[in-house]
DNA sequence: GCCGTTTTCGGCCCGACTGTTTTCAGTCG
């Protein structure tokens, strides 16, 4: 059993005793032990095997018996009574918004409502609004998440499907009769999320590698198998398609799967002028006096067949590329290995699973030069936010702790991350404000405002010159809630305008500002900062979703912050205050 | 269920908002 395993099973033991009605410090301690399971720097399950766990804060005796169970058996008594109690699709529940345990539990208990169908069935028929505590608004705005819910079904979210594509792929490359493999689709051109992941692979033997790929053993069942192709569905429910060609089709099948669609069109249409018609195996004369087609050996040979410099796979959305790479316009895009240092981080003293110190060394383990701490404000109850004092505290723990890293040439930069309050002030005063190396300022309560009201809080909290970037711009959770109603383009300008710096926030969940404004953006002159908003040290990983995502918004280095050397980025966050 | 301790029970995380109520429970961050 993973330690992913056993953080589940926490987090799904909190939920029940929840719906039970158990006493809520109890649920909270299951919910604290998930996340000290998920992630505890040492290997957990080995300690948890060996009765090694004795000291560590918020696993009492009980949570340490029940994960030396796990790690021993590999279940849970305790969890197996527990979940049997209720039916397996009950937990769908608690991710429509609007509904907690409470609601849950009266919708299981009184119409038995056990699944979104149910619930959707229950919503409909008017059975729901009757049940005390619920009404026409109530169940409105469940209908509502549950549409959102279906508009979005068999999407899924980068930190899910990247692991699978990382072992497909290796697994294909690893076969002996392949001799390319490659991810295509929306995930190659760095999509926020994915509908289904796409594999192509070059080799002579194309019936034998599709059985391999039927046969690898995250499959859980066969959608359709031919000669050359298959569709499977693999863990999670994610579809995986695997075309089979030869390694002369493969540049041209690369291209077609890669897409996107519109993309497609346009550079077909392109080799229709040079008369060569253009599909997923082959440019083919179309007339006797079509110019002699060269050899194509690789994507960048077939654009440069069509005049066109090689198109990065994250720009081909038929939104300027083809145009830029004809005029040798395409910027050379940002990449993972050009970041130096990430900003807006969380540790233990807010909402974090890490400590400062795991946090720096983590970073610094990373090869990055510098880790920008902004754990939450005071108004973030929830996150356990600091307070002026706790503030004061922290920025002292990190100046002692940036002298003893000094020597490895690695810096910390004290930050926060305020909450933007409703009318727009911000969480701690400008003095306070004025001790930090940095603030981000980001809005955490109070989604539901007009547009135009959301627009000014937000412009007035970046307007104060304490404010070095704005945090997680439109709120949305993907997959799970909407953005709030915000005018992009008009913070933008703003931004522009104080000198603000807009973070692209790097987690699988948010990826925001989302990748199709950051053209306009950069267009305007505002920088960005890729923040991973990392709540534990593997949470710093987040940043390969943010590079993607910054990819796919035609940045390059000069454009994202956290590409400077230490010295220079100093400087960037001083300058809008310095103004 | 965890923690800390004037060492074995009492406290543990607060506030706004929403919708359902008519004084507050539930949800969310």
């Amino acid at each position: 059993m993973t330690r992913e395993d056993a953080a589940t099973i926490f987090e799904r033991i909190a939920l029940l005793l929840e719906l039970k009605g158990e006493n809520s410090f109890k649920v909270r301690a299951y919910r604290t032990g998930a996340e000290i399971v998920e992630s505890h720097s040492g290997d957990i399950m080995k300690l948890a095997a060996e009765n090694q766990l004795a000291g560590v804060k918020g696993l009492g005796e009980a949570l340490r018996d029940k994960l030396h169970e796990m790690a021993t058996t590999g279940k849970l008594e305790f969890y197996e009574k527990l979940k049997a109690e209720f039916p397996d699709t009950l937990f769908e529940l608690f991710d429509v918004q609007g509904l907690g345990p409470k609601k849950v539990a009266a919708l299981h208990a009184e119409l038995g409502v056990s699944s979104i169908a149910d619930l959707k069935r229950a919503c409909e028929s008017g059975e729901a609004a009757k049940l005390s505590g619920f009404g026409g608004k109530t169940v409105e705005k469940i209908l509502e998440s549950i549409a959102f819910r279906e508009q979005h079904a068999s999407e899924f979210r980068l930190d899910l499907v990247q692991p699978l594509v990382l072992e497909i792929l290796e697994a294909l490359r690893q076969h002996p009769n392949v001799s390319h493999a490659e991810v295509c689709g929306s995930f190659r051109r760095g999509k926020e999320t994915v509908h289904d992941l796409d594999f192509l692979v070059a080799t002579r033997k194309p019936e034998v590698v599709i059985e391999a790929f039927v046969q690898l053993p995250l499959v859980v069942d066969v959608i359709a198998q031919g000669p050359t192709k298959a569709s499977v569905h693999v863990t999670h429910g994610v579809q995986c398609d695997l075309r089979a060609v030869s390694s002369k089709e493969f540049p041209f099948a690369l291209t077609y799967f890669t897409g996107s669609k519109e993309h497609n069109v346009a550079i077909r249409q392109r080799a229709l002028a040079r008369g060569w018609s253009l599909n997923e195996y082959a440019f083919t004369p179309e007339r006797e006096d079509a110019p002699v087609i060269p050899p194509i050996h690789d994507e960048a040979e077939l654009y440069r067949a069509l005049d066109l410099d090689f198109i990065d796979p994250e720009l081909r959305e038929n939104t300027g590329e083809i145009d830029a790479a004809e005029h040798g316009g395409l910027p050379r895009l940002i990449q993972l290995e050009n970041l130096r240092g990430v900003f807006h981080n969380h540790t233990t003293a807010s909402d974090g699973g890490a400590t400062l110190r795991e946090m720096a060394e983590a970073a610094h383990d990373l090869g990055l030069q510098y880790l920008g701490i902004a754990d939450h404000s005071k108004s973030s109850f929830q996150a356990n936010g600091l307070d002026e004092k706790r503030l004061l505290a922290q920025i002292q723990e990190i100046r002692a702790l940036n002298v003893e890293m000094a020597e490895e040439g690695f810096r910390i930069f004290a930050g926060s991350e305020v909450d933007i309050l409703k009318d727009g002030s911000l969480d701690f005063s400008d003095e306070i404000m004025g001790q930090l190396d940095y603030v981000v300022a980001s809005v955490h309560n109070v989604f539901n405002l007009p547009e135009a009201e959301m627009t000014k809080r937000i412009i007035r909290a970046i307007e104060n010159p304490h404010v070095t970037m704005l945090g997680h711009l439109t709120g949305r959770l993907l997959l799970q809630r909407p953005a709030y109603n915000v005018n992009v383009a008009a913070v933008i300008d703003a931004a522009a305008e104080t000198g603000t710096i807009i973070e692209l926030n790097a987690s699988a969940w948010r990826l925001d500002m989302d990748w199709r404004w950051w053209k306009l953006a950069k267009a305007k002159g505002v920088k960005c900062s890729i923040n991973p908003d990392a709540h534990s040290t593997h949470g710093l990983q987040a940043v390969i979703y943010g590079i993607k995502a910054a990819r796919k918004g035609w940045l390059t280095r000069q454009d994202v912050i956290n590409c400077l050397p230490l010295g220079e980025v100093e400087e960037v966050l001083r300058a809008k205050r310095e103004r």
